[in-house]
DNA sequence: TTCGTAATTGCGAATAATTGCAACTACATT
DNA sequence: AATGTAGTTGCAATTATTCGCAATTACGAA
């Protein structure tokens, strides 16, 4: 089963319909290329190339469902950008320079311990297969 | 000397000018209890009390030139609710439930450890005093 | 199949946040 | 103290996002 159908199944699991604007929302969002993410801007063109009847507030309200759902990641890209991927975008964090926006993947295995620290301490299950943490870059440590 | 003032002369050596208004949203962030946080609207409400002159665009773009700096930390509450807080606001993270939107407060010291190794690994500063982290809370894992 | 109904959508309006630009002002220099 | 100027602000316009509600539709039950 794909990445798609596994988002589909798991929704209808959930008594979620499935209706044709979700299916091409999902379907644009598990398209991507693996390390690439898309706005809800772009969500909302790429659905548009196969049909212009796809309203952008139903664009925010189904990612807000994906999200709430754990199926979609919303990842803050410093201030205006914020941008949705499925799980099948492997797990890694995005360190966001606050001062020139850059922003770097890295390696996120480190967050295991501290999924297992809050598990343990606060019974509450993070999501940290892909998050992003702000700071200085390399190069504006000057 | 006290964490305005800190703040303003921070500002100063950046070549900053101290406007009256700038003065104002400092103040009315430092002027908080310890853990509180304000949105941008509650931030002009409360300078509004000393003088109607203050636009709320002027705000936006000092809490955006505060956080830059690293002198105020930008926190998630998840979806619509960003608030602000000085660093006097101490170390800690917010565990933000994204099914029901409970947010607890929780120790972040594990994070030293991710400091360390961004640092090591990747020369980058991270801001690990005041992070919101997303998941499931106890109760909504059933 | 057809039907009934609650979930979902589209649309337009409301609200929140950002931006361009002319006017203003903090502050370094004289 | 007066001046010059780059940094900052207010305002209005723009853009992004959310919301209320009537119309539509997915899908379980008949
Ligand atoms: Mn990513
Ligand atoms: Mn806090
Ligand atoms: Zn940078
Ligand atoms: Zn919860």
């Amino acid at each position: 089963m794909n990445d798609i159908d596994q988002i589909i199944e798991t929704l209808r699991g959930k008594q979620f319909r499935i209706t044709p604007q979700r299916e091409l929302i999902i379907r644009a969002l598990a398209d991507v290329d693996e390390d690439d993410h898309l706005t809800a801007e772009e969500i909302h063109k790429r659905v548009q190339v196969h049909t212009s009847a796809v309203n952008i507030a139903t664009v925010y309200r189904t990612l807000d469902m994906l999200v709430e759902e754990g199926l979609v990641s919303r990842i803050d890209l410093g201030g205006d950008k914020e941008v949705f991927a499925t799980v099948h975008h492997g797990m890694h964090m995005h360190l966001v320079c606050r001062q020139c926006g850059h922003v770097l993947d890295a390696d996120a295995q480190i967050l295991r311990d501290v999924g297992q620290y809050l598990f343990s301490e606060y019974e509450f299950v993070a999501d940290l297969e892909h998050i992003s943490l702000f700071g200085i870059c390399a190069n504006c440590q000057q």
